[in-house]
DNA sequence: CGCTTGATTAGAGGAATGTCAAATTAGACG
DNA sequence: CGTCTAATTTGACATTCCTCTAATCAAGCG
């Protein structure tokens, strides 16, 4: 599916954020606060072959599978994962430079 | 005020996140995923001599007074910025030890 | 003391979010 | 084709969240 593209932003501290950059900002980072999704990417990072199975991450939760679904599509949506279907399953892997993203905006540059 | 002192986390590539950790985590996200959080965080960090007063802040926005000081709160509660009142005003600092763990959390280790 | 300005608290309304049950799509396999 | 399993979509409900108005607290000043 379609995958947010978003190059924001500089370190936090570096100066004023501009509205429109805090607004993208904001929407990446509501995708990872939570702890559902939160564990479904670190779940998939640190899978061994960097991509795991829908059906792996959802036996790991005390939650229906459509709502695991739902969090994969925020995940997804925002640009973090990536899914792909091969025959009966679907895998899931992490795109790396969004979190970095996430990692240097909080950052600071010394 | 008060503020929540959070010790976790490794980062998310490293290995599973723990349920607690999750939630953790989640909730100091969940602090800085809004735009005008965001955008107040940015303002104070980098606001000269590193503190910056409330009514600069509340200026800065189309928002009524009551509405940056809930955000504020929220930042405060989640240990991002702590808050003194001086005479008159009351000026907001960085907390940077908060905003550096988010920072680890998305940044790989080499 | 009474007034003014700065900031927070309390309460309410409307929008967004997390979860589930039910229905639907997609492949594999007799 | 029919059926079974994997995964997603749809729709509904309860909760949380953002914003406002009104009221309150804090400090300075005449």
């Amino acid at each position: 599916m379609t995958a947010v593209t978003i190059e924001c932003c500089p370190p936090l501290t570096r100066g004023p954020l501009s509205e429109q950059d805090a607004v993208d900002l904001a929407a990446l980072l509501k995708a990872v606060a939570d702890p559902v999704r939160l564990r479904l990417l670190s779940m998939i990072g640190s899978h061994e072959g960097g991509e795991a199975c829908v059906c792996d991450l959802t036996d790991a939760f005390d939650l229906t599978a459509p709502t695991i679904s739902h969090h994969l599509k925020v995940l997804r949506t925002a640009g973090l994962i990536d899914g792909e279907r091969r025959g009966t399953w679907v895998y899931y892997r992490v795109i790396p430079e969004t979190v970095a993203r996430l990692g240097t905006i909080f950052t600071p540059l010394a």
